[in-house]
DNA sequence: TTTTATTGATTGATCAGTCAATCAAAAATA
DNA sequence: TATTTTTGATTGACTGATCAATCAATAAAA
């Protein structure tokens, strides 16, 4: 079997187990046999590849994030005016990926470990700064550069708020009344500051 | 030494230190041997009287959930009206104890472990609803039923949110500020509804 | 032949949980 | 009151299981 080049392959594939190991066990305390076996290697080559099991965590994160960043990106580029790429941002937080279970759980875990891991935080407030600042960005086409602040801040901590909620799946809210929550609460701020930019109303 | 009388005086240090050391360490993977060293005896002790470390966990949260509750039920009988008991919601919620870095990453990792444990997930629960309903319960004294809900979904949303942003400590947002964005929340909503309701506005 | 991929077997450390033994206060008894 | 018995509190030492990490060995390209 040993063909050359396997090497990629093989840190996607433990990654994308790593990923879905963490989100049906709903914990990092997850072993290197069980993401190595979901991986279909054995353990030992997790550790050839990544050389410890923080290393590992720390590249799910890290190529997680850039996806969900990439979504983003994609997104917002599809969207003309700044009130259409605001609702881009948020549709892209709540997109069905994101809000598996098994991924509400991972990502839960991750901001758990990055109160221990200094490089696992990094990550998450790389995540949470670009949330904020592509949220901001659009918002001061919109309004007062206060405002826009205040409302970014609002609005970012509302969609991880819904998101963390999301993980206790008591009532569990839609996808669709969470996005529509979130834009009300951008449409109410906006509504009294700039007298006719809110305009994407949404449905509960 | 050995007085009799001990039990509850034990149960409590230990469930304190548990706290302690969960915060500490930002994460549920803490030894017996820490938890009752921190309390100032054996890790053999612990197991006595919570039988595992699961359940001695479990009471960690039932008791500081409780101890939350009663903060809410005081501050809420010393407000009058609804939009004071509202405010008094939201000022339990960030209180300087709820706020302190080592609770907020105690709370994450009980979040994390809720699940699994469904045990743990059944406070929480409880939590994220009494939380809803105590917003709930004042917001229908000022607007529409639907509404109040909507409002109380998002809000109950916005302090999640808050609170676990602050986790990061990225770009800390302080406690008067995270008051005032969720204040801010609720009058913006509140105002198209009822043409005078909106008073408690806040400074940033 | 050299290099890369891969694994089974093993090690060392860490921990939860157990248990038998000890110690001292309380309660019972003389 | 003095003495004995009982009981709760407490621990040190141990066990068994789990796991991350290592390494020497193998197999197949290059």
């Amino acid at each position: 079997m040993p063909k050359v080049g396997m090497e990629p392959v093989r840190r996607k594939a433990l990654v994308d187990a790593a990923m879905r190991v963490i989100g049906d066990h709903g914990s990092l305390t997850v072993t290197m046999s069980e993401i190595a076996k979901q991986a279909g290697v054995s353990p030992a080559l997790a550790h050839h590849y990544f050389g410890s099991k923080e290393q590992l965590l720390i590249e799910t994160v890290r190529h997680h994030l850039q996806r969900l960043r990439d979504s983003t990106v994609t997104a917002m580029r599809a969207a003309k005016t700044p009130r259409e790429k605001l609702s881009a941002v948020i549709h892209v937080s709540f997109h069905a990926d994101q809000f598996a279970p098994e991924t509400i759980a991972a990502w839960l875990a991750f901001y758990a470990e990055a109160q221990r891991s200094e490089e696992t935080r990094r990550f998450l407030v790389i995540y949470a700064r670009r949330l904020r600042s592509n949220l901001l960005a659009n918002l001061k086409a919109l309004c007062p550069r206060e405002d826009a602040e205040r409302i970014a801040e609002g609005a970012a901590a509302m969609i991880d708020g819904l998101y963390i909620r999301q993980s206790l799946k008591s009532a569990p809210i839609s996808i669709e009344a969470s996005i529509a929550l979130t834009e009300d609460y951008i449409n109410s701020l906006l509504a009294p500051l700039s007298g006719e930019a809110a305009v994407q109303r949404t449905e509960t």
